[in-house]
DNA sequence: GTTTAAACTAAACGTTTGTTTAAATTTGCC
DNA sequence: GGCAAATTTAAACAAACGTTTAGTTTAAAC
């Protein structure tokens, strides 16, 4: 489905607003209004306000797999070396779709019809599998230790860049943030490097 | 204010809807219905539905301060020791509350009039500071390295927990979690551990 | 210039929303 | 038992909701 310039708007404006006032509390009106198109422009297009999420989703999640291929099989690096990379590549996808992620974050648990969540699920368990493998790699080629709870590394990951997220006004006086700019510059080297460090000490460290 | 029975069934069923659907995807009725009480008693008690929410958030925000001192002053433990003790509590302590926390994650960004959020972010900023005068003091002692991102340890220990909590579904089978019971063990044992090996890793680990 | 399908609009639809009302019931006090 | 206040109810309220309708405009094809 290619979308036109109206459709993407409404798409772009209906994404935005899911993620700050979640589904629920966001009206087709609303999106209307910000999108600068009549109401009835999202039924013609969508057939209704669920299937817009639904194509929402969809879409945007085809994004959620992360090429980690590439970077876990450059062996000219150390393993340490190619999970800072990793992280590095994870954090910057994360915020970039961060608000895919906080959509599905709060209408993942309201749903019970969670059909358009099997491929979320699919792609996490991907994405594990992936990291799941190199890790254990490194482990065998003595590089990291081993009794480390795997499955919970994405958490940490993802969860450390959400907590900020979800705190943003938070750390901004804290850490005197005040543009998207410097927010973007935070993540980029501040929270990626703290990512960096506690990873590969809970990797690297003995007892 | 003392609650009476009736205004206690009311707040515990808006505040695990709250949770679960999100303020907006809550409806009065459904309050009333799932707490066997009439529509109007809502407003008879409360005055409104966002003054419920008011008074959830008041109330239930009164149990975030940590009685980190306590643990903190034991100096006849290690750093380390005491490290771990207060982010079992601290987990433990989230864990508990965690759905008043899911309504703050998912009520703080949309709510422009963030008066009721003061008190939140004052007590998030208490905590914060008994921590790193913990952690300084560690520090000094040459027991914690230096060099770390203080601010983005809460975030870590919160976060690893949420990102958990949210994905429940996808840890439920894969940790085959089946009962309640299950879930609060893991907490207790797998993620706590998690948590503790990993910022004691990194504020131990050199380099 | 006429035809046809797609794009678009304003208005109306039936529900559901949070809240109020007015009457009924219960409670505690003398 | 009688009375006033507090509690509880069913019904009604206006406003907002997502969606549909019926009609108009636009644009391309012939």
């Amino acid at each position: 489905m290619h979308l036109n310039e109206k459709q993407l708007r409404i798409v772009q404006v209906a994404e935005k607003l899911f993620a700050e006032q979640g589904f629920a509390g966001t009206s087709v009106r609303q999106i209307a209004k910000e999108a600068a198109i009549n109401v009835a422009m999202i039924s013609y297009y969508f057939g209704s306000k669920e299937k817009l999420l639904e194509y929402l989703l969809v879409n945007r999640m085809s994004h959620f797999k992360i090429d980690l291929i590439d970077i876990i099989e450059k062996e000219e690096h150390s393993y340490t070396q190619r999970l800072e990379e990793l992280i590095r590549i994870l954090i910057k996808r994360i915020h970039k779709n961060n608000r895919i992620y906080r959509i599905i974050h709060s209408e993942l648990q309201s749903s019970f019809n969670n059909l358009k969540f099997d491929l979320y699920h699919k792609q996490k368990r991907e994405n594990f599998n992936t990291l799941e493998a190199f890790i254990k790699k490194g482990q065998q080629a003595g590089e990291f230790k081993k009794d480390v709870e795997l499955m919970l590394l994405l958490p940490t990951l993802i969860g450390t860049y959400f907590n900020f997220k979800y705190n943003q006004k938070f750390f901004k006086q804290a850490y005197k943030l005040h543009s998207k700019q410097d927010i973007d510059r935070f993540v980029e080297t501040k929270l990626t490097k703290h990512l960096q460090s506690t990873i590969k000490a809970l990797l690297t460290y003995e007892n």
